[in-house]
DNA sequence: AGGTTAATCGGGGTAAAGTCCGTTTAGCCT
DNA sequence: AGGCTAAACGGACTTTACCCCGATTAACCT
């Protein structure tokens, strides 16, 4: 096993020119995005050329295609988890564990139809372990909140891996490109059932 | 668009050289994944020549390579759907929608596992839509179930989703492969979370 | 049966993913 | 500063998914 211990995770160690190419690669892999208005768009190739590298390098980087777009999903969620761990109430810390979880849902629904077709475009079925969609910050924090929360006897671990899944699963999987082009406001709608879900699993 | 209206849906219809092509593809499909145990290995030259046909008609039929994995999908979940709709209850009809929706969830946890390779190989980053592990059929039943149960005022298509994504997404997306290798029963954990999970959802 | 047609088949061609290894260079040690 | 070494770079090479279109054939009609 030659690959990094953390071959995808939240790198920015190793040698200067190593991080400053990641850093390269993944801006210029967002403008890349931006211009052609979508992640067919993006090869590997015309990555590599565009960034003025190698193309070894960008598979080193990032390992494989779908590497770079969870690449560039666990930074956009960097930011966004600065705003739940330190931001102001009730997404960030101050408020009843029970609003923290609600606003949390509607935050993480908002952050995934904005980031949606890079989510989608990070799964690769190829991958035996799924990384970075994984969202081990996003689980690990609802089950953090779950902890301070009257749920005598239930699994939270497992109960965390199911409200994860419950958050980012339709976006990934079950609602369809045409269902963000309807007039009704989709974001709201899945906002709601999740406020709906989580207060009737604290009876009420 | 020349693309047959229902692409990958379940076409037993059409020519009959077409028909049993694809039926030959996919027995073929699951010989080798079971010989080179993994989905790896499949490739669609190799699929092909196997089989003793041509590359074109292997993607005439499959569209792409997930494709194939959906299409195998599909035809597993065929069987275990009749378990559901005409089975003995309570996962078949005749026991209480609650104990129904339990029953299902188990089963469909147990089929997950058995299939989460298949499954996971499903998934493909570049479909916008995502097909196949979308399971229209365990939707549609889930939000049967719902509707018979007592949940004033809740959003039941969008409820169902969540609760396809609850039981779908850990297999899919959040469970590593070692969490299978791992003594404890993996499978007999997220049952028991669901049956809770579903519990809590109708007030005990 | 024979002819017509529209769909399927076949396999060579293209482009993109992913690999390898010789070359270069950052970081460190003296 | 100068040298050492492990790591990163680069781009040619291989593999594979996916496309195209002429040849073939199943289904239907008379």
């Amino acid at each position: 096993m030659e690959r990094p211990a953390l071959p995808l995770g939240s790198p920015p160690t190793g040698r200067a020119d190593a991080v400053r190419n990641r850093k390269h690669l993944l801006a210029t892999a967002r403008e890349m995005l931006a211009e052609q208005c979508g992640a067919d768009g993006l090869t590997m190739d015309g990555l590599a050329e565009r960034a003025g590298l190698g193309k070894g390098t960008v598979f080193r980087r990032f390992g494989t295609r779908a590497g770079i777009f969870q690449a560039l999903l666990e930074d956009d969620e960097h930011a966004f988890q600065e705003q739940v761990l330190a931001g102001p109430a009730p997404l960030g810390p101050g408020a009843p564990a029970l609003d923290r979880l609600i606003a949390y849902g509607r935050a993480r629904v908002a952050f995934m139809i904005r980031n949606r077709d890079i989510a989608r475009a990070s799964l690769d079925g190829r991958q035996p372990i799924p990384a970075g969609t994984e969202s081990p910050l996003s689980r690990a924090h609802i089950r953090m909140l779950l902890a301070q929360m009257p749920l005598d006897g239930a699994d939270l671990e497992m109960l965390a891996i199911q409200l994860t899944a419950a958050l980012d699963g339709p976006l990934l999987l079950y609602l369809s490109a045409s269902d963000f082009t309807e007039p009704t406001g989709i974001e709201e709608r899945i906002g709601l059932a999740w406020q709906d879900l989580v207060r009737r699993l604290c009876g009420t």
